[in-house]
DNA sequence: GGTCAACCATACGGTACCGTACGGTCATGG
DNA sequence: CCATGACCGTACGGTACCGTATGGTTGACC
């Protein structure tokens, strides 16, 4: 892995439109970002090699092959992804407002950014369908978990948990696909009111 | 090489594996197929070819170009899709049972051919887009009738039908990412009545 | 049985990308 | 101060596809 330069004026020298020496991290960042851009198929070696200024001989430095940083980038995305929003959201302690919260948080970062909607594009991919599947099952079960609390029993809990996903789905693929159908602006704190009011109670 | 026969009876010629003229319905059901099978870039004019039996050749006959291609395929799905399953479920009397039937069938059907999820896989691509819009404007406004049908005023049935909406798109996404995480085939009736149920209930 | 239009085959040039080969550069550390 | 290894540039060959050009082939109809 890449030790950035750790002392030394050497980063001075490289002050304005330098070579920035490149890492396998930014290699994988930058695959995320074409993934959310244009799909896993945005994912090609030269097109980002000109993106990041560089050239396939980096890439070729770093990584063996295509598939290679596709599997880099897919596990730094699960790494943040999985975590990042729960974690945000158990500071509250509320369930209900808890709940709330996950699902604005989750519907509003959804449509800001298309990566995971473009992921779900690309689930015939295996390496992307396996990421999808660790994802999509922490991310269920811990919903469910939010519906335990609530008080329903596991299993209704779980059915609960996962309807509930299957509505973020839903939603976020509307928001790429068709956002006409959805409530506009200022309807939609209410539309969401609703929505988790009828999946919460009994 | 090829010593070709006679004239005399060219028809009969062609009782097994021989050249069957295609024309450009051919064309965008292959095109249709090749959707689910490997999404909208699995679309191209050569493979299509040879798995027609034919050249490129016939394809730049019938068509200006793979552009002309989708277009034609997504029309042919939209037209069969969109009024498809709403008339076969509109002989039901009973609401309550209609939506039922109507989720059954496009979970089902969802679950049977990944050509509508290939297709929001894509959504990007905006003859798709336009496409996609249309039917699933078309959709949420029949499930909202349905809500309204059921007693509730306009707006809330509007809502209602929405969610429901999501809720299958979010399903059928699930059953092609992440299955796993479904109910199993015995358990699924039981999940399918909840959940609506849970949607109907005032 | 000849004509014409619909239809198909083949060859070609162009593009965008993958992966390899190999030589060049540049910062340590010995 | 120069050797070494990390890192990058460039050139190349290969593949898969798009679209065009052009010349068959076929069948309906005269």
């Amino acid at each position: 892995m890449a030790q950035r330069q750790k002392k030394t004026a050497a980063a001075d020298a490289r002050k304005a439109a330098a070579k920035p020496r490149l890492s396998a991290q930014d290699w994988a960042d930058a695959a995320l970002a074409a993934i959310g851009e244009g799909g896993l198929a945005a994912v090609a070696v030269e097109p980002l090699a000109v993106r990041l200024g560089t050239t396939k001989g980096s890439f070729y430095w770093h990584f063996a092959n295509r598939e290679a940083l596709i599997e880099a980038a897919l596990d730094r995305w699960a790494e943040i992804n999985t975590e990042g929003i729960i974690s945000e959201v158990e500071a509250e302690p509320d369930i209900r407002t808890r709940v709330r919260l996950l699902f604005a948080e989750a519907v509003s970062s959804a449509s800001a950014d298309p990566l995971e909607v473009s992921l779900l594009a690309t689930a015939s991919h295996p390496k992307v369908a396996a990421a999808l599947r660790r994802v999509t099952e922490r991310r269920v079960a811990y919903v469910a978990g939010l519906f335990a609390g609530l008080g329903f029993p596991a299993a209704e809990a779980r059915r609960r948990g996962l309807l509930a996903y299957t509505v973020y789905l839903g939603h976020a693929q509307l928001g790429h696909a068709a956002p006409s159908v959805l409530p506009g602006e200022d309807e939609f704190g209410a539309y969401l009111d609703e929505a988790l009011d009828i999946l919460m109670t009994h």
